[in-house]
DNA sequence: CAGCGCCTGTCAGCGAATTGTCAGCTTCAG
DNA sequence: CTGAAGCTGACAATTCGCTGACAGGCGCTG
């Protein structure tokens, strides 16, 4: 699970990204307006953890640009204690959950995981592209009924482009969804990764479109 | 299992806590109305035990609130003998079974039992996964019909992996099913715990997926 | 109350699976 | 034809999970 945490304040930032990141997520920060709402815009994350006093475009500001431009990701409010006039305003814009400072960091991941799982939803246990089952219960993948041993990230990469299907996926947004902002790696690892993954699955399970990324399913030129 | 107790009284809930922990399963208690609320929100229960008769937020709004958010767990309804207008709300507002008080703690682990194994989808009171076999009635579990001597942690690791058989399970939803909000733990005693049960039960009983989890039944690669 | 045994968490080390890196090769577009 | 993009196999580093030993805590018993 990749989550943005938008907080100003440098050493508050740290130790919530410290609690978050303990707890088994992703955590990206940006801590001015401008850079959240970029972010927020073009990225998908699973979760967004916004705090609403920031400097230059405000917290508030941020979300209703997100909401006014179709981004539907769930977004978690921390307001100052008691402040109804905002939670009001927030509910208008859009906010789903709202967590008044200050908080237990328990509290916070308890609703973290609450938001998350209500926009997961009760999607379909198995999707099927082509030869290839995907049983995200059993977290198995399947060609012509035959059960593949996938590694983790192999795993994610095929769930990844299985939910994503007839979609060109670029590299650069793989790197991101199976590393987030972890950078240290040579782009070359997530050839490799490919590679290994045709090895195991056939050649045709996943489909290069050059200079364009990657994909399954239908995508023929 | 992991349950939430919900009754104002302490000296009912402690009674009750008593019973249910006995039963084997993990309890948390909550005594009024929002605390209920919040919990069974954000965290995953495997039953819910509510006493109607609350402070603030009463119990069957609780419940209703529940339901508005796409929560399903199973519900279990403590109400007042022979209270006919309130079974009637409470079927409308998603109740899964009722108890009127007062009633004998053994029907009310009876009915726990029922709803638990009804919301994971077995019918009997029993579960085989290949050579295991789990009576949840006695909780006691059985290798090749040769009973064994588990201790109250495993038995409860156990119970879990077979009523969710055939599915990986992380380590961290197993954190949270065993030790409820306990936070205290090293990583290292879910495995711990793990070597310990596979001495007992033979090292095919429990499988494990590197990087996922923990699986009993049909996942194998 | 002291002693004992059982249960369970912690620690440290080991072995193996996973995954990043490198170097060289192939393929494609212009 | 040529350079860049992508592929591949081998290798190495790292991470992850397992295990045996140990210790604290709790309840039971004499």
């Amino acid at each position: 699970m990749r989550l943005l945490l938008v907080e100003d304040d440098a050493r508050i930032a740290a130790d919530i990204s410290a609690v978050l990141t303990g707890a088994g997520y992703t955590v990206e920060t940006a801590s001015d307006g401008e850079d959240a709402w970029f972010r927020g815009d073009t990225e998908d994350y699973d979760l967004i953890v916004l705090d609403l006093g920031l400097p230059g475009l405000d917290g508030m500001s941020v979300l209703k640009r997100w909401r006014g431009n179709g981004r539907h990701m769930p977004v978690l409010v921390l307001t100052a204690r008691g402040s109804w006039a905002e939670r009001v305003e927030g509910i208008d814009a859009g906010a789903d959950d709202y967590l008044p400072k200050p908080f237990q960091f328990e509290e916070l991941l308890a609703r973290s995981r609450a938001l998350i799982r209500r926009s997961v939803g009760h999607g379909a246990a198995t999707i099927a592209v082509g030869p290839l089952t995907i049983d995200t219960r059993a977290m198995r993948v399947s060609v012509n009924g035959v059960p593949q041993s996938l590694t983790p990230l192999e795993y994610r990469l095929v769930s990844y482009l299985g939910h994503h299907r007839d979609r060109i996926v670029p590299p650069t947004e793989l790197q991101e969804h199976l590393y987030g902002d972890d950078f240290s790696r040579d782009a070359n690892a997530l050839e490799a990764l490919v590679a290994r993954l045709r090895k195991k699955l056939g050649a045709v399970a996943i489909g290069t479109r050059r200079g364009f990324g990657y994909y399954m399913g239908e995508s023929a030129p």
